[in-house]
DNA sequence: TTGGAATTTGACCATTGGTCAAAAATGGCT
DNA sequence: AGCCATTTTTGACCAATGGTCAAATTCCAA
């Protein structure tokens, strides 16, 4: 059968179309959580029937993995943007929790939807391709902090004796995740007496990165310019820069 | 009608049906995750009928709250028994952390399931009691960690200045949390290299501490017996401490 | 033993994830 | 334009499951 002058177009429409349904199951998950809705709700929401949605995804598990890998898609793509900011080791790893806050603007059901998808009986439903594809922006995000991590050691304003480099990456990771999950909880807010999560979130960034011993320390450096230059250059536009 | 006799057996064999429903519920969700089982092999499990279930709980989801309130409220006790040792207080800090290494080995179901109520139409379809039951077991862990915060910025352990007491503990909270869930994650070991997701965690726990400024800092000192004596005279009998 | 109260049960209902045969749309060909 | 093979879309339908409640069963004081 030769290939129809039609099967490039159908080919982006049906690309476009499966944009549209992820976009709108995002709007679902954030504002219902997963079980607040149903195949049938939002096949009405993007008006396709429930049997075209099936026809995208495997399964409504499937569905909710491509939602959450389409965020983190664009979390690896804010980290590499935030990576090639022009500046010292340690202003780059800011930037990177720059762009952590730019990304739980636009992304704030992201957290809590990835948490649910690795329980058990969750990933299993998905398909292996949709995995891959997480595991790839995963592997993505990973690297970029690890770039900047082994750059730090290279250049000594991160010790070298300490630590491996991935286990600094995994202590970075962890404490921004860890943070933007904590802080997203309104009982944790108040005990914790935070007005603004995402400060919240750099402080504690900024705290680990002592801890690290990633020189000029927070405490012993002003990064209040530094953090306006990142805003100004990287992310113009961003509403989360809020004097602490 | 008057108090009968058989009033106060009855309530003891209610509560103790209840334990049992939930201990059964507890392993599925560890085995299974929430949607991977459903009420009526739990009632099978359990010898009673899905009807008697709905005796105890308002819905599956009340049920898998009353799990994790469960597994939050020995966290809690394990806390409280860890504050007691006897030492310095980043010593006792590090006690808190060993009694989450306890807590992981004993609920490894709790971090994941937590995370998945707290999502929007989880929260909601518990009943208020079992709610304010889990914000209860959530504060007694975190005044736990918050009151050795504040005797250490007491005694000149940790610093006054640069922060206020319930920021550190949210900093402490976050990355101890983040670091078990991230831990848990297949990808995320491979990516970081690690063989005993404990460590890894406990070792976090000790860069967010150095980066408080909490004396004596990790490196400058040399914790392992430390260590060595949380586990005997607080946890005996546990497995989770192995060398770095 | 008995009668009424408390408890337990499982048939039943409504919802919903997922399927698939039929209907509709498409597009190349004459 | 008309035709028909192929592709695409649809929604009736099915099975699974959370949740209900009237009937059955158990309990116990008199």
């Amino acid at each position: 059968m030769p290939v129809s002058i039609t099967t490039a177009r159908r080919a982006r429409e049906f690309a476009a179309r499966e944009e549209l349904i992820i976009r709108e199951a995002r709007k679902f998950l954030l504002e219902r959580g997963f079980q607040g809705w149903n195949m049938e709700d939002l096949a009405q929401a993007v008006e396709y029937s429930k049997g075209t949605l099936y026809q995208h995804f495997d399964s409504k598990e499937d569905l909710a993995l491509a939602v959450c890998t389409g965020s983190l898609q664009q979390r690896a793509d804010l980290f590499e943007r935030a990576s090639n900011f022009k500046g010292g080791t340690r202003e780059r790893i800011r930037a990177i929790c720059c762009a952590c806050c730019e990304f739980a603007t636009a992304h704030p059901e992201y957290f809590h939807a990835d948490m649910m998808l690795k329980s058990a009986s969750f990933w299993d439903k998905a398909s292996e391709e949709r995995r891959e594809d997480h595991r790839i922006q995963a592997g993505r995000c990973w690297r970029t902090i690890q770039q900047i991590i082994i750059e730090a050691q290279a250049v000594g304003d991160l010790p070298r004796d300490r630590f491996k480099p991935e286990e600094a990456t995994f202590a970075l990771v962890s404490v921004t995740v860890g943070s933007h999950i904590m802080a997203m909880e309104g009982d944790m807010r108040v005990m914790a007496g935070i007005t603004d999560p995402l400060i919240a979130v750099r402080r504690n960034g900024d705290l680990m990165c002592d801890g690290l011993g990633w020189k000029p320390l927070s405490f012993e450096a002003d990064y209040a310019e530094t953090d306006r230059r990142i805003v100004r250059e990287v992310f113009p536009g961003a509403t989360w820069l809020k004097s602490a």
